[in-house]
DNA sequence: TAACATTGGTTGCATATGCAACTAATAAGA
DNA sequence: TCTTATTAGTTGCATATGCAACCAATGTTA
């Protein structure tokens, strides 16, 4: 390994820290749910916190808050429909668009992950003072705006 | 409109953010390979570059320094094989174990990935001091270190 | 109003991923 | 040595994801 290898380091640099932090917090959460029975994956638990927040929302507005793909999308609701989570029902002024709702079970569902979600929070905080999450956010916040105008430059 | 565009809003949990800025960094890095005519995804990549800095590596090896499983890491190789990427020989003391190797091929894709790295590390540290980006690994070694530690007591 | 453009959603095709069950080969133990 | 783990890798099944092509409904414009 030469000198210009350890400059360009993706893996031993910021991205790479980023990612595989992302990445044990999606297996944490995901294995949280299924040691607490719960049948539902962290993506459909982000979409059924973003119906809890703002019922009836349209599809396109969901792929939207939830960074993903409406085609991506619309396939987990499908899944969380089967799982009778979520209904949609078709607009009455506008027939292209679906709004979607919680179920009962839905909302149920939902309040059975709070939990799981504090407690999360509560590890990841461990031994961190309050000052140092709001600066690590701070600087991701501040990666994120730059990527940004990059891309907005192409 | 770009799902990256909005991002920056709604939730503001650390969580939230670090899985934000992974997913930015994620497409930031498929469409950067795209753009640039490489046919090769970003986790494969990963994949190139472990080998570049050790060739010849086992399947599990691999899998484990990829931070992925043993059988995502396989069907990985088989496309990466595919394309002529890489290689793979059975071990002659170990009949089980499969050692991967670059091509010639896998080699000159490897380094013309490496100026789209420097770039995006370029990207992302725009205005944010040195320091600043050393504390935020800190800050993201000792969250992922709190997570090991309670999936340990599980 | 007729022709064209945009928008919301679905579907086909491709990628990546984990778990569990399985095979083959090797290691460990009685 | 023979039986019983353990290990490396593969495969089936399930999840999630994006892009592009497509349809249907709505909007725009000439």
């Amino acid at each position: 390994m030469n000198n210009t290898d350890i400059l360009v380091d993706f893996d031993k640099s910021v991205g790479r820290w980023i990612g595989s932090t992302a990445k044990m917090l999606d297996n944490y959460l995901h294995e949280a749910f299924q040691r607490e029975g719960l049948d539902l994956s962290k993506e459909q638990m982000v979409v059924l916190k973003k119906l809890h927040e703002n019922d009836g929302l349209i599809q396109n507005e969901l792929a939207f808050l939830t960074l993903r793909d409406k085609s991506s999308l619309a396939r987990l609701l499908a899944k969380m429909e089967r799982k009778n989570y979520i209904t949609r029902e078709q607009d009455d002024f506008d027939k292209r668009v679906n709004r979607v709702f919680l179920t009962e079970t839905g909302r149920i569902t939902f309040r059975q992950t709070r939990p799981i979600i504090v407690v999360l929070k509560k590890i990841m905080e461990k031994n961190i003072k309050e000052e140092e999450i709001f600066q690590l956010i701070n600087t991701l916040e501040r990666i994120q705006h730059n990527i940004s105008s990059a891309e907005a430059q192409i």
